[in-house]
DNA sequence: TATTGTTATACTCTATAACTATA
DNA sequence: TATAGTTATAGAGTATAACAATA
C-alpha cells in the first residue's frame, strides 16, 4: 500500500512524516523523532527535505524556546489527501478481491497479528 | 523477525543476500537482483560489500564469460546458519504466546494475505 | 546486435558524537 | 545540570546513465 502515491517522487519516509504531521496538532522534531523511531538527527533531516520541498514548516514553540513544532503547508495537506484517496482506492480494489469468508478469516486473525507485532 | 540477527552488524540487505546464496546454487548477479527486486548495480554493490566481509565470493560462470556467480564463504554459510537459528527461536517463542485456536484463525488467514501480497 | 556486469554519479536514510540554545 | 534541536561525519541502499566484455 506504500507503493501508492501522488506522481512527484517524495519518498516513503518523507511521506510518512507528512501523514505524522497532518493527523497529529503541534508534534515536535522529538515526538516525531519518536513517532518515526528514528534518531532526532535522522528526523531533523527529513524534515529539512520538507521545508525545502514546500511540504512542511517549523515554526517555534510559545511554551518552550527550544522545541521546534512542525506543520503542513497547504500543498503538503493537498499531498497527503491525495496520497490517502490513492491509498484507500487501491485497499478497496485489494479487499474487492476476497469473499466474505475470506474476509472473516482475515478479521479473526488481525487483532492477532496486532498483538504480535506490537509484543 | 528480520531484527533477529548474530553480533557483528551485518546490514539486513547484505544479510537477506546471504540467505539467497545459500539456499540457491549458482546465483548471478542478475538472479540476485531480480530475487532481491533491485538494479543490477545496486546487487553489484552489495556483492562487493559481501565480499569485503569475507562472507562471499565470485567466481566465473564456465558455460558464459559474462556471468558471475556468487558463492557463500564458510564463514557466509556459518553466519547464515547462526541467523537461522535466532530467528527459529525467536519464531517458537512468538509462537508460544498464541494459543490453539489463534493458531487456527492464523493459518487461515495466511494463504489469503499470501495471495495479496503477490498480486 | 543483445545481454551481463561494472563504473560513475547522485540522492535518501540511518546512526553516533559533539555542539548550541534554552529550561 | 538536563533537555531539544542542530551540525558534522560516516556507512549503507537505491536508482539511472554510460561503458566494457562476451554471446
Amino acid at each position: 500500500m506504500r507503493l501508492e502515491r501522488v506522481d512527484g517522487d517524495v519518498p516513503d519516509t518523507q511521506l510518512s512524516v507528512m501523514f505524522g504531521i497532518v493527523n497529529n496538532e503541534g508534534l515536535t522534531i522529538g515526538a516525531l523523532s519518536d513517532l518515526e523511531r528514528v534518531t532526532p538527527p535522522s528526523m531533523n533531516r527529513t524534515v529539512n527535505a520538507l521545508v525545502e520541498r514546500g511540504l512542511a514548516t517549523r515554526s517555534g514553540s510559545p511554551d518552550d524556546g527550544r522545541k521546534v513544532i512542525v506543520t503542513a503547508t497547504d500543498s503538503g495537506m493537498q499531498l497527503v489527501e491525495e496520497t490517502r484517496r490513492k491509498r484507500v482506492a487501491w485497499f478497496s480494489k485489494q479487499l474487492s478481491t476476497v469473499s466474505a469468508d475470506e474476509r472473516a478469516a482475515l478479521d479473526a486473525a488481525s487483532p492477532i497479528l496486532r498483538r504480535l507485532a506490537d509484543s
